[in-house]
DNA sequence: TCACGAAATGTTAGCGCTAACATTACTTCG
DNA sequence: CGAAGTAATGTTAGCGCTAACATTTCGTGA
């Protein structure tokens, strides 16, 4: 910087000033300064800036592993909006899925010294870490989280799941079900349990038999089990309809009953949760609900640098359905 | 650290001696220093720390969007490993696949003072913004680039997309197969030329027909395309194989085979490339070519922070062939 | 034309750490 | 038991920037 002011014929201060667009600098000089800085190719030091300033310019990501394809588009969509405002996106991906791995990897960004953290890891134990932590930057978190304490400082931004549910059960009583499984996903995963109120809901609303199969995790061999295990349910009419808690799952159980000459719709419709890239691809095409989360990935980041400190309330944001070739009408209407 | 120091009774340096690891500190200063630290909560400043070494102790990664199962992985193997030796990642993602778009993610690694970047950006223009941006840092690219000039300061570590490609063609060859169609990856991407190359060379080497068909992109939709596009050639037996340049595109293949009642594989086999999370589970579930992408990122970590200077021949990891229900010998054998 | 206030620029100090050098405390051996 | 050498600790300076205050320059109205 001093090499700058001494070419530009000012001090450092005043290409300080330049570079932070501050107003009381005379055009002409503030010319010659940015002259000099592309002549000498200058660039500010960071961790300078850091030092002087303490504030980073770097948020933090906090997030799951590559399995999951929600986070995963989300924390993009982070990355791009944080870049745009001119921050920097410390990454760190979390092994397991509990409370003492989420703390280490909190501390791993707190300790690069970010200025915020968006966690995008929707699993219950975060909270704990979260609250473990009691850090002193801002929180967004990722999460269909419904009862937030008051005392709790994060942020909360998400699909609105339990009515990404509702909408999925309300198609499938639309179409005429009734006897409607609902393969529901892993504990201690706020979408899991979004998602499955929000179908038990619908379905005491009609007054409909409540029938639900967990899965062991979130993918495509948990799935299959399930699947397995519902098809004689689906042989014998108990089952008519399977609402998958998402679309590997759902990919999973289309593949189980194909095994046994189950025919998707005819026989049993199904419908998965998320919308994947290959969703529309697999045999037969799959009705979902789609979330939007390069708009919850926007949102977050807002949220954290912008975020209204008196109003806490959760960013919702609202799924839609997908519909396609995997659900009908039942059989013996 | 004064604090800290204060508390210990000893100077600021010896406080940073016992956090640097440094060998003369007699063992009860350190404990007492360690007291300190704990008592007080205390954690080193980056900034300050980034300041004084002019090194951060941060990696750069720059990638490309969420559809890519691949890079995805690569990337998060790459965080993992990067944790593991005190490392901070900071992640940036490409929105568009062109040069410019690539210079500019480099130049904000580079603003954020990293230590060293990894590109797991596999498309040819990264390499022309590499040239451009003509960095000072160390800098691996995950890219099957198989001819680097002399002067390519980078380092280059990849799966063996050709080799991928001769097992996949010369699997459906041992099955039989003459007439195996190639759905190409996008111009542009290293791995749509690698295993281009593999599948021609092993067809020469057969002495079988080359029979292209260009997909427009990496993804199903593409794939769909292509399968549609084939349907006639597999009708009059004048393709009994495709080989898929990736699991995506062999998801729409499949699907547009379904849809015009071609079976898979009695009427014609089909291969992909990646081995998805769901390709086991797809109708048929699909045999593919596994790449292990774990194992790329921590070898592209390890290239990048120990890579030997003398040597920069690239790190070329082999791929494996899994073996599925989308592929046997052809009907009129 | 000069005093005055505002705009523009300069000067100084310090962010929290590490490197280099200076000093003190402890060994060891003749 | 003391000199020499080494281990352990302390002191000073500076990394490159920004904030706060000091100074200079400029424009304006009586």
């Amino acid at each position: 910087m001093a090499d700058v002011a001494a070419v530009a014929g000012v001090s450092h201060q005043t290409v300080s000033r330049v570079l932070n667009n501050h107003p009381n600098v005379r055009s002409g000089t503030r010319d010659q300064v940015m002259e000099a800085i592309r002549k000498l190719g200058y660039r500010r030091n960071r961790a300078a800036r850091a030092l002087a300033t303490s504030h980073s310019s770097t948020i933090g990501i906090l997030t799951i592993g590559s399995e999951f394809f929600g986070p995963q588009s989300t924390v993009l969509a982070i990355e791009a909006a944080a870049r745009a405002q001119g921050y920097f996106v410390s990454v760190t991906a979390l092994d397991r899925y509990d409370a003492h791995s989420a703390t280490e990897a909190l501390n791993h960004l707190v300790d690069q010294g970010v200025d915020g953290v968006v966690m995008v890891a929707p699993f219950e134990k975060v909270i704990d870490a979260l609250d473990d932590a009691a850090l002193k930057i801002p929180v967004v978190v990722v999460a269909a989280r419904t009862s937030v304490p008051a005392s709790d400082p994060a942020r909360y931004v998400y699909v609105d799941q339990r009515e990404g549910a509702r909408l999925a059960t309300g198609h499938l009583l639309a179409l005429g079900h009734r006897k409607i499984a609902h393969v529901s996903g892993p504990t201690g995963w706020f979408d899991a349990t979004e998602r499955q109120i929000g179908w038990q809901e619908k379905m005491l609303e009609a007054k409909a038999p409540i029938i639900e199969v967990p899965a062991e995790s979130w993918l495509a061999p948990s799935g299959y089990e399930a699947g397995k295990r519902l098809v004689d349910s689906v042989r014998v009419g108990e089952v008519t309809a399977v609402f998958a808690a998402n679309d590997y799952l759902a990919t999973g159980i289309l593949r189980a009953f194909w095994e046994v000459g189950l025919d998707v719709p005819t026989d049993v419709s199904v419908i998965g949760f998320d919308d994947l890239q290959i969703s529309n691809f697999l045999i037969p095409s799959l009705t979902t609900v789609r979330q939007p989360f390069r708009d919850v990935g926007h949102a977050a980041l807002t949220e954290l640098l912008e975020g209204d400190t008196a109003d806490k309330s959760p960013k919702v944001i609202a799924p839609t359905l997908v519909m396609r070739a995997s659900t009908a009408p039942p059989k013996s209407q």
